[in-house]
DNA sequence: GGAAAATAAAACGTATACATTATACAAAGG
DNA sequence: CCTTTGTATAATGTATACGTTTTATTTTCC
């Protein structure tokens, strides 16, 4: 069972672990919902053994709920789990800012600058699917120059959960240009190395993205 | 095959998983080295099946690291890794204990302070391990405060990562009394509500944690 | 006709068997 | 004698088979 394609993953589980988690994000498994191994298997082509592999990782990574003797199902998120996730995020983002502001080379700040400038071409064309990855790929970076492993893994974990719920919660042109001009307020901050300024930035950010999703996610959480 | 221990939890895996962490926490397996999956299972009693559903589980967690067509070994941290771990387990503290000052009930509050007594009782009689349980369940509690299942839930991924090094970490009698008074410190700032007072109690407390420890780790990490 | 019990179907949990990949050792060639 | 290549062994990766629990359905009894 050699592999057609060149971006073969080397294991199964690899690979389906990342299948699972973007069924969830684009929604093509629904919140709460049952994950039924058979059909799964079925429309995937594999077999249970590595699937329910994948499942019990992503059950440790917190987007998939498992019950003895009843199996997997979607981890459902309520507003109140989704404000969680935003309070620790956003106590991440701010601590990973601070350390930033000390450790980061300023290559790796020019390169978040980089991203900053590719995001705005984005937002100048209205490509909201290229914004929404430039943006979180900013967020990522800026915390990958605290040069922690573990505050890395932590956040993208986070971040991974709340995909399906910023994936939803596309807001108004007005709201889309204050989130533009707070990433303004953040790289500029980031770049005079201004650490309280970077963490009022990123926190203040993460609260509007809190207030900009509050109303959307009543439908499905 | 029913279960003889009256421990059997409803899934295999479950048990297996934390049968291993057990394992690894106490130096059972070693850090670095390789966990073959054949000889785990006869030791244990288990097909491979749930084995390496735990695995994969843990994978997740951090304690293990998966490598395609090599199979699973014990996660190695090293001093760096660490250093960072504290860091964020010291950052999540914090929140959660700023959250805990306006949360938190009086009941809840009291509980901790119990915790607390009962800590100072295995201090006197010098009962380490004892100790050692309470002084963790004291501060999973004080995250536990927070209400916020999400910081709950990293932070006790964290801490279950950092079981074994502190496992390792006995200091000597004098650094041991500083970290009760330390503890001390935090509970009255607890019960005041006093959150700058806590945050800094807090605080000092892990980087304490992590002078006490840091000169130890070099034999093994 | 409705409720409870028995039964059948389906899904999960676990074990075993097979395929593939890595590793160690030995033999052959330079 | 060292290097290289081929082969054997062992470990991981995947699939299938079996047992158990849950769930839906039917039948029976009130």
């Amino acid at each position: 069972m050699t592999q057609i394609g060149s971006i073969s993953r080397n294991t199964l589980h690899d690979a389906i672990t990342e299948r699972i988690r973007d069924m969830i994000i684009e929604g093509e498994l629904v919140q709460g919902e049952r994950i039924y191994e058979g059909p799964l298997c079925e429309q995937l082509g594999v077999s249970r053994t590595p699937l329910r592999e994948a499942l019990r990782f992503l059950a440790s990574e917190g987007l998939v709920e498992l019950t003895p003797n009843r199996g997997a199902s979607v981890r459902r998120f309520s507003a109140q789990d989704i404000e969680d996730m935003l309070v620790v995020i956003r106590a991440m983002e701010e601590l990973a800012g601070k350390i930033a502001c000390e450790k980061a080379s300023d290559a790796e700040i020019a390169e978040v600058r980089a991203l900053h400038e590719e995001m705005l071409g984005y937002y100048r064309n209205q490509d909201r699917l290229a914004y929404y990855k430039a943006n979180q790929s900013i967020h990522s970076s800026i915390v990958r120059l605290s040069h922690n492993a573990t505050l890395v893994h932590a956040h993208a974990g986070l971040q991974s959960r709340l995909k399906r719920i910023r994936f939803i919660g596309h807001s108004g042109a007005d709201k889309w240009a204050a989130a533009v001009e707070e990433h303004e307020r953040m790289i500029t901050a980031l770049e005079a190395r201004d650490a309280d300024g970077l963490i009022q930035a990123l926190g203040s950010h993460l609260t509007n993205a809190w207030l900009r999703v509050q109303d959307k996610i009543q439908d499905e959480a």
